[in-house]
DNA sequence: TCTTAAAACCGACCGGCTATCGGTTTTGTT
DNA sequence: AACAAAACCGATAGCCGGTCGGTTTTAAGA
Protein backbone atom coordinates (compact mmCIF):
# COMPACT_ATOMS: atom_id res chain seq x y z
CA UNK A 1 0.00 0.00 0.00
CA UNK A 2 1.17 3.73 -0.69
CA UNK A 3 0.75 6.00 1.89
CA UNK A 4 -0.28 9.45 1.50
CA UNK A 5 2.87 11.29 1.82
CA UNK A 6 2.41 15.17 1.75
CA UNK A 7 3.99 15.83 -1.39
CA UNK A 8 7.42 17.38 -0.73
CA UNK A 9 6.64 21.54 -1.21
CA UNK A 10 9.83 23.48 -1.84
CA UNK A 11 11.08 24.74 1.52
CA UNK A 12 9.52 28.01 2.54
CA UNK A 13 11.67 30.40 3.07
CA UNK A 14 10.91 34.87 3.68
CA UNK A 15 13.20 37.40 2.99
CA UNK A 16 13.22 40.47 5.16
CA UNK A 17 10.95 42.37 3.11
CA UNK A 18 8.67 39.72 3.19
CA UNK A 19 8.49 39.24 6.67
CA UNK A 20 7.83 42.97 7.24
CA UNK A 21 5.00 42.74 5.08
CA UNK A 22 3.36 40.09 6.63
CA UNK A 23 3.72 41.96 10.16
CA UNK A 24 1.91 44.95 8.90
CA UNK A 25 -0.88 42.10 7.18
CA UNK A 26 -0.91 40.65 10.92
CA UNK A 27 -1.56 44.23 12.33
CA UNK A 28 -3.80 45.58 9.36
CA UNK A 29 -5.57 42.17 9.16
CA UNK A 30 -5.96 42.53 5.73
CA UNK A 31 -4.29 45.71 3.29
CA UNK A 32 -4.21 46.33 -1.04
CA UNK A 33 -0.72 47.65 -1.79
CA UNK A 34 -1.18 51.28 -0.06
CA UNK A 35 -2.14 50.16 2.74
CA UNK A 36 0.58 48.02 3.15
CA UNK A 37 3.07 50.46 1.79
CA UNK A 38 2.34 53.26 3.70
CA UNK A 39 1.68 51.40 7.01
CA UNK A 40 5.64 50.35 6.78
CA UNK A 41 7.39 52.88 5.31
CA UNK A 42 8.64 53.81 8.59
CA UNK A 43 12.20 53.58 8.22
CA UNK A 44 12.06 52.05 4.87
CA UNK A 45 11.38 53.77 1.92
CA UNK A 46 10.61 51.25 -0.71
CA UNK A 47 8.77 52.21 -3.96
CA UNK A 48 5.48 50.15 -3.90
CA UNK A 49 5.83 48.43 -6.59
CA UNK A 50 8.65 46.53 -4.26
CA UNK A 51 5.96 46.41 -1.71
CA UNK A 52 4.03 44.88 -4.16
CA UNK A 53 6.48 42.05 -5.03
CA UNK A 54 6.62 40.82 -1.73
CA UNK A 55 2.59 40.61 -1.84
CA UNK A 56 2.41 38.69 -4.80
CA UNK A 57 5.84 36.55 -4.03
CA UNK A 58 3.62 35.88 -0.64
CA UNK A 59 0.73 35.03 -2.48
CA UNK A 60 2.21 32.74 -4.87
CA UNK A 61 3.53 30.85 -1.28
CA UNK A 62 0.55 30.20 -0.23
CA UNK A 63 0.52 32.60 2.26
CA UNK A 64 -1.60 35.22 1.58
CA UNK A 65 -5.28 35.39 0.32
CA UNK A 66 -6.09 37.83 -2.22
CA UNK A 67 -9.82 38.75 -3.17
CA UNK A 68 -9.84 41.60 -6.02
CA UNK A 69 -11.98 44.76 -4.91
CA UNK A 70 -12.81 46.78 -8.17
CA UNK A 71 -9.28 48.32 -9.03
CA UNK A 72 -7.08 46.31 -6.10
CA UNK A 73 -6.50 43.45 -4.23
CA UNK A 74 -6.49 42.87 -0.50
CA UNK A 75 -4.46 40.83 0.84
CA UNK A 76 -5.04 38.83 4.11
CA UNK A 77 -2.94 36.46 5.89
CA UNK A 78 -3.95 32.80 5.41
CA UNK A 79 -1.54 31.76 8.59
CA UNK A 80 -1.19 33.59 11.84
CA UNK A 81 2.05 34.07 13.87
CA UNK A 82 1.86 31.39 15.56
CA UNK A 83 0.88 29.03 12.73
CA UNK A 84 3.61 30.40 10.66
CA UNK A 85 6.18 29.57 12.86
CA UNK A 86 4.64 25.87 13.13
CA UNK A 87 5.48 25.28 10.02
CA UNK A 88 8.30 27.17 9.44
CA UNK A 89 9.76 24.67 12.31
CA UNK A 90 8.19 21.73 11.25
CA UNK A 91 9.64 22.51 7.94
CA UNK A 92 13.11 22.71 9.88
CA UNK A 93 12.35 19.27 12.05
CA UNK A 94 12.26 17.40 8.29
CA UNK A 95 15.70 18.80 7.13
CA UNK A 96 17.30 17.75 10.30
CA UNK A 97 15.51 14.43 10.29
CA UNK A 98 16.39 12.01 13.23
CA UNK A 99 16.95 14.11 15.87
CA UNK A 100 15.22 12.51 19.33
CA UNK A 101 12.55 15.03 20.66
CA UNK A 102 13.85 14.94 23.97
CA UNK A 103 17.45 16.12 23.58
CA UNK A 104 15.99 17.85 21.02
CA UNK A 105 14.06 19.81 23.25
CA UNK A 106 16.76 19.58 26.26
CA UNK A 107 18.92 21.76 23.41
CA UNK A 108 16.43 24.26 22.63
CA UNK A 109 15.47 24.68 26.35
CA UNK A 110 19.39 25.76 27.19
CA UNK A 111 19.35 28.37 24.03
CA UNK A 112 15.69 29.92 24.91
CA UNK A 113 16.80 29.86 28.41
CA UNK A 114 19.74 31.70 27.97
CA UNK A 115 17.79 34.32 26.88
CA UNK A 116 14.81 34.50 28.64
CA UNK A 117 15.06 32.32 31.98
CA UNK A 118 10.86 32.70 32.86
CA UNK A 119 11.12 29.88 30.03
CA UNK A 120 11.56 27.60 32.38
CA UNK A 121 8.47 28.80 34.74
CA UNK A 122 6.50 28.87 31.23
CA UNK A 123 7.06 24.89 30.23
CA UNK A 124 6.20 24.11 33.87
CA UNK A 125 2.81 25.31 33.63
CA UNK A 126 2.42 24.05 30.08
CA UNK A 127 3.67 20.43 31.55
CA UNK A 128 0.96 20.96 34.21
CA UNK A 129 -1.81 21.96 31.70
CA UNK A 130 -0.71 18.80 29.64
CA UNK A 131 -0.71 16.50 32.62
CA UNK A 132 -4.60 17.78 33.50
CA UNK A 133 -5.78 17.59 29.67
CA UNK A 134 -4.34 13.55 30.07
CA UNK A 135 -6.47 13.26 32.90
CA UNK A 136 -9.68 15.01 31.28
CA UNK A 137 -9.32 13.01 28.13
CA UNK B 1 22.11 47.97 32.62
CA UNK B 2 22.60 46.57 29.15
CA UNK B 3 22.37 43.48 28.84
CA UNK B 4 24.69 40.91 27.27
CA UNK B 5 22.58 40.71 23.99
CA UNK B 6 24.04 38.28 21.48
CA UNK B 7 24.86 40.43 18.38
CA UNK B 8 22.84 39.17 15.99
CA UNK B 9 24.46 36.54 13.57
CA UNK B 10 23.55 36.31 9.81
CA UNK B 11 21.05 33.17 9.95
CA UNK B 12 22.28 29.85 9.82
CA UNK B 13 21.47 28.46 6.84
CA UNK B 14 22.49 24.86 5.30
CA UNK B 15 22.19 23.54 1.46
CA UNK B 16 21.29 20.34 0.19
CA UNK B 17 25.23 19.18 0.29
CA UNK B 18 26.28 20.62 3.74
CA UNK B 19 23.42 18.92 5.03
CA UNK B 20 24.42 15.59 3.51
CA UNK B 21 28.15 16.13 4.72
CA UNK B 22 27.36 17.04 7.87
CA UNK B 23 25.05 13.85 7.99
CA UNK B 24 27.92 11.95 7.36
CA UNK B 25 30.07 13.31 9.74
CA UNK B 26 27.59 13.12 12.42
CA UNK B 27 27.97 8.99 11.55
CA UNK B 28 31.59 9.22 10.95
CA UNK B 29 32.08 11.41 14.17
CA UNK B 30 34.67 12.90 12.34
CA UNK B 31 36.98 12.87 9.04
CA UNK B 32 38.64 14.57 6.19
CA UNK B 33 37.59 15.28 2.58
CA UNK B 34 38.47 11.89 1.56
CA UNK B 35 36.42 10.02 4.10
CA UNK B 36 33.28 12.73 4.05
CA UNK B 37 33.59 12.04 0.08
CA UNK B 38 33.66 8.80 -0.02
CA UNK B 39 30.85 7.73 2.13
CA UNK B 40 28.58 9.70 1.13
CA UNK B 41 29.66 9.16 -2.93
CA UNK B 42 26.49 6.60 -2.82
CA UNK B 43 23.42 8.37 -4.99
CA UNK B 44 26.03 11.50 -5.70
CA UNK B 45 29.02 11.78 -7.13
CA UNK B 46 30.74 14.78 -6.67
CA UNK B 47 34.28 15.83 -7.07
CA UNK B 48 36.00 15.69 -4.30
CA UNK B 49 36.19 19.45 -4.87
CA UNK B 50 32.88 20.06 -4.02
CA UNK B 51 32.57 18.12 -0.80
CA UNK B 52 35.65 20.32 -0.08
CA UNK B 53 33.89 23.60 -0.26
CA UNK B 54 30.87 22.24 1.83
CA UNK B 55 33.04 21.23 4.84
CA UNK B 56 34.99 24.57 4.26
CA UNK B 57 31.41 26.62 4.18
CA UNK B 58 30.37 24.65 7.23
CA UNK B 59 33.43 25.42 9.04
CA UNK B 60 33.66 29.01 8.17
CA UNK B 61 29.85 28.79 9.73
CA UNK B 62 31.13 27.25 12.63
CA UNK B 63 29.40 24.23 12.44
CA UNK B 64 32.37 22.46 12.20
CA UNK B 65 35.68 22.00 14.18
CA UNK B 66 38.94 21.02 12.10
CA UNK B 67 42.45 20.46 13.03
CA UNK B 68 45.23 19.28 10.43
CA UNK B 69 46.74 15.91 10.79
CA UNK B 70 50.23 16.08 8.77
CA UNK B 71 48.81 16.45 5.03
CA UNK B 72 44.71 17.06 5.74
CA UNK B 73 42.50 18.63 7.63
CA UNK B 74 40.25 16.06 9.98
CA UNK B 75 36.54 17.90 10.54
CA UNK B 76 33.91 17.34 13.32
CA UNK B 77 30.83 18.66 13.86
CA UNK B 78 30.02 21.15 17.26
CA UNK B 79 26.94 20.04 17.34
CA UNK B 80 25.30 17.09 17.37
CA UNK B 81 21.75 16.71 15.24
CA UNK B 82 19.64 17.84 18.23
CA UNK B 83 21.84 20.74 18.74
CA UNK B 84 21.26 21.64 15.71
CA UNK B 85 17.36 21.31 15.26
CA UNK B 86 17.77 23.23 18.10
CA UNK B 87 19.37 26.07 16.92
CA UNK B 88 17.24 26.52 13.60
CA UNK B 89 14.64 26.83 15.38
CA UNK B 90 15.39 29.32 17.91
CA UNK B 91 16.46 31.19 14.80
CA UNK B 92 13.39 30.76 12.78
CA UNK B 93 11.57 32.09 16.21
CA UNK B 94 13.48 34.75 16.49
CA UNK B 95 12.55 35.60 13.05
CA UNK B 96 8.96 35.10 13.69
CA UNK B 97 9.45 37.37 16.53
CA UNK B 98 6.40 38.42 18.44
CA UNK B 99 4.89 34.64 18.15
CA UNK B 100 4.52 33.53 22.17
CA UNK B 101 6.90 31.11 23.25
CA UNK B 102 4.46 29.25 25.03
CA UNK B 103 1.96 28.19 21.84
CA UNK B 104 5.32 27.23 20.64
CA UNK B 105 6.39 24.95 23.15
CA UNK B 106 2.63 23.62 23.67
CA UNK B 107 2.85 22.64 19.71
CA UNK B 108 6.41 21.22 20.23
CA UNK B 109 5.27 19.08 23.15
CA UNK B 110 2.09 17.90 21.42
CA UNK B 111 2.84 17.39 17.74
CA UNK B 112 6.84 16.47 17.82
CA UNK B 113 6.97 14.89 20.92
CA UNK B 114 3.71 12.95 19.87
CA UNK B 115 1.99 10.88 22.07
CA UNK B 116 4.09 9.40 24.45
CA UNK B 117 3.07 10.04 27.95
CA UNK B 118 6.86 9.18 29.15
CA UNK B 119 7.96 12.25 27.25
CA UNK B 120 6.18 14.71 29.52
CA UNK B 121 7.71 12.82 32.93
CA UNK B 122 11.36 12.85 31.22
CA UNK B 123 10.90 16.89 30.05
CA UNK B 124 10.08 17.53 33.74
CA UNK B 125 13.06 15.54 34.81
CA UNK B 126 15.32 17.88 32.49
CA UNK B 127 13.31 20.60 33.84
CA UNK B 128 14.43 19.99 37.57
CA UNK B 129 18.00 19.69 36.41
CA UNK B 130 17.85 23.06 34.80
CA UNK B 131 16.78 24.28 37.85
CA UNK B 132 19.46 23.04 39.74
CA UNK B 133 21.39 23.78 37.60
CA UNK B 134 20.50 27.33 38.08
CA UNK B 135 20.86 27.19 42.04
CA UNK B 136 23.99 25.91 41.88
CA UNK B 137 25.66 28.89 39.49
C1' DT C 1 -18.54 56.96 -24.64
C1' DC C 2 -14.21 58.82 -24.14
C1' DT C 3 -10.81 60.10 -20.79
C1' DT C 4 -8.08 59.52 -17.03
C1' DA C 5 -5.85 57.90 -13.11
C1' DA C 6 -4.87 53.97 -10.39
C1' DA C 7 -3.30 49.51 -10.10
C1' DA C 8 -1.74 45.25 -11.93
C1' DC C 9 1.51 43.17 -14.80
C1' DC C 10 5.99 42.38 -17.13
C1' DG C 11 10.66 42.36 -17.39
C1' DA C 12 15.14 43.74 -16.11
C1' DC C 13 19.05 44.16 -13.02
C1' DC C 14 21.77 43.55 -8.83
C1' DG C 15 23.77 41.14 -4.94
C1' DG C 16 24.30 37.15 -2.26
C1' DC C 17 24.52 32.31 -1.70
C1' DT C 18 25.11 27.33 -2.80
C1' DA C 19 26.90 23.82 -5.83
C1' DT C 20 30.25 22.58 -8.90
C1' DC C 21 34.96 22.10 -10.63
C1' DG C 22 39.57 23.15 -12.96
C1' DG C 23 43.97 24.79 -12.09
C1' DT C 24 47.82 26.33 -8.95
C1' DT C 25 50.31 26.30 -4.88
C1' DT C 26 51.61 24.44 -0.67
C1' DT C 27 53.39 20.75 2.12
C1' DG C 28 54.52 16.22 4.19
C1' DT C 29 56.82 12.14 3.07
C1' DT C 30 60.11 9.33 0.86
C1' DA D 1 65.07 17.02 -4.25
C1' DA D 2 60.94 14.67 -6.19
C1' DC D 3 56.46 13.30 -5.81
C1' DA D 4 51.87 12.99 -4.63
C1' DA D 5 48.20 14.51 -1.85
C1' DA D 6 45.66 18.12 -0.19
C1' DA D 7 44.61 22.81 0.46
C1' DC D 8 43.75 26.98 -1.80
C1' DC D 9 42.07 30.12 -5.36
C1' DG D 10 39.15 31.51 -8.61
C1' DA D 11 35.48 31.07 -12.09
C1' DT D 12 30.94 29.73 -13.48
C1' DA D 13 26.16 28.57 -13.29
C1' DG D 14 21.47 28.82 -10.97
C1' DC D 15 18.31 30.40 -7.85
C1' DC D 16 16.14 33.79 -5.05
C1' DG D 17 14.94 38.08 -2.84
C1' DG D 18 14.80 43.07 -3.31
C1' DT D 19 14.37 46.89 -6.17
C1' DC D 20 12.18 49.54 -9.88
C1' DG D 21 10.92 51.46 -14.64
C1' DG D 22 7.75 50.96 -18.18
C1' DT D 23 3.42 49.07 -20.29
C1' DT D 24 -1.07 47.42 -20.17
C1' DT D 25 -5.36 46.76 -18.08
C1' DT D 26 -9.42 48.49 -15.80
C1' DA D 27 -12.69 50.94 -13.02
C1' DA D 28 -14.95 55.11 -12.61
C1' DG D 29 -16.30 59.79 -13.81
C1' DA D 30 -16.99 63.68 -17.07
Amino acid sequence: MSLPVTPPLPPLTLGDLEMEVLEQLWRLGSGDVRAVHAAQSKGRDNHPNTVQSALERLFRKGLLDREKQSHAYIYAPRLNREELAARLIDETLQRVKGSEPLPMLAAFVDLAMGQDPAVLDELEQLLKARRAGRMVR
